[in-house]
DNA sequence: GTTTACAAAATTGAATAAGATTTAATTTAT
DNA sequence: ATAAATTAAATCTTATTCAATTTTGTAAAC
């Protein structure tokens, strides 16, 4: 595999493998229960085998596979259920995340938070939905970087990338990108204010809708597959 | 070193390895700015630098060393804000796992928190502050099981293990003990009797609580500090 | 005296080999 | 057919090697 050939960003072979995989993980490429073997993955990726050790063992402690020591790794994955639990977390802390963004946020942070709302609206008219979820990403996570919380920031980056995929299929349901951009507004101007108060309404109000938004999502989806499944055995 | 002599418990010598320099790092061992030498550490511990490296490379993702490539590993360990901003953080999570433990705690586990309670009343009339200490981490572990979400338990585990220190010393100041025991029955009270609303606030109040008593003594040990460091230049 | 340049040393990154250990699968013996 | 023994497969760990990079030490140049 030719992905790794010249190395990106000065970033370590183990940390992009460690990406790699993460992210097949999280798009269903591995599911549940599947066997990760250090060998197989070495060729897969035309690497040796020390840097996909490294990488499992730093994917062990994300949490996303089962390291069985002497037996090999497994996939764990997202269930439904870690979503749901992963979106109340997140309700729960992103009031501080208000709290702490409005006290502490700069001048330019805002200007970006500005301009990532204006791109979004932008692309929103072209109805170009990767672009959409990319910056929606986007806003979220230099939200984060306004807190100056680097724990903060860590754990909500992780729960974000940890539900992507439940996260952007909701943005495609109807009136969904409306009324998230009218809430990243509403989230915009209060920082601006440096209104602790009106930012902390304002991210719990947009949580709690995209909270709800990707419950929906989530059930109609599992809806469908079992609909399948029940087509498939007739 | 014969740490490692006869492995335990079935861990691999990495997370072994990881556990000791993590512990190294939170106790103070390391100081932020150490550089971390692989070959170096691979001898104190007696060891090859292949545990080593996987180890560091956990140490990494957990936040507690950054890794430059080609230059290596330095200690970034926990910062007074860094402490401020867990305790934080917690406050506004434990809320949460009061609702989710008294709705999901089992009975076998309301014993268990039972019997820790028990034993640290006992060890607080014998005056053991160990035992105190190592049933004070146990106490919150178990409760953060009750809850049946592995990130809500991930989280905060990690969150208590990184201000353990503060914790512990925070445990000494007069009083605290008394209150804390009395805090724990009514957390355990509300949850017998899988009380949402009492033991949302149960642990809200304890950790709030908590969370006085810990910043009031980083802040007393930070003046000491500063005092014998003045007293040096004097 | 400070800076610059360059070679030497040290460290990490990655690959590979090899033996030990553990687990899983297969065969053999009863 | 079950139990025991063997074989196979995969991981764990050590060890060695080479390349790439950074740091250090030294000397020349300003």
């Amino acid at each position: 595999m030719d992905l790794f050939d010249q190395k990106k960003e000065n970033k370590s072979l183990t940390s992009l493998i460690f990406e790699k995989i993460r992210e097949d993980i999280l798009n269903g490429r591995y599911a549940t229960g599947d066997k990760l073997v250090e060998i197989k993955l070495a060729d897969e990726l035309g690497v040796s085998r020390t840097p996909v050790r490294e990488a499992l063992k730093q994917l062990e402690l994300d949490g996303l596979v089962d390291n069985i020591p002497n037996r090999g790794v497994v996939v764990k994955g997202i269930s439904k259920k870690d979503i749901d639990d992963i979106l109340a977390i997140r309700l729960s802390i992103e009031g501080l995340v208000g709290q702490w963004s409005a006290e502490r946020i700069l001048d330019h942070e805002i200007k970006e938070l500005e301009e990532i709302y204006d791109l979004m609206e932008f692309y929103s008219q072209k109805g170009d939905v990767d672009k959409i979820f990319e910056l929606n990403t986007k806003f979220h996570e230099t939200l984060y970087q306004t807190t100056k919380s680097r724990y903060l920031e860590g754990v909500l980056n992780d729960f974000q990338l940890f539900i992507k995929t439940a996260r952007n299929s909701s943005l495609k349901s109807e009136g969904r990108i409306q009324s998230a951009l009218e809430e990243h507004r509403q989230i915009v101007a209060a920082l601006k204010n440096h209104d602790v108060e009106a930012a902390r309404n304002a991210l719990v109000n947009h949580i709690a809708n995209s909270n709800i938004n990707i419950k929906n999502i989530v059930q109609l989806e599992e809806e469908k597959l079992k609909a399948e499944m029940t087509e498939m055995t007739d």
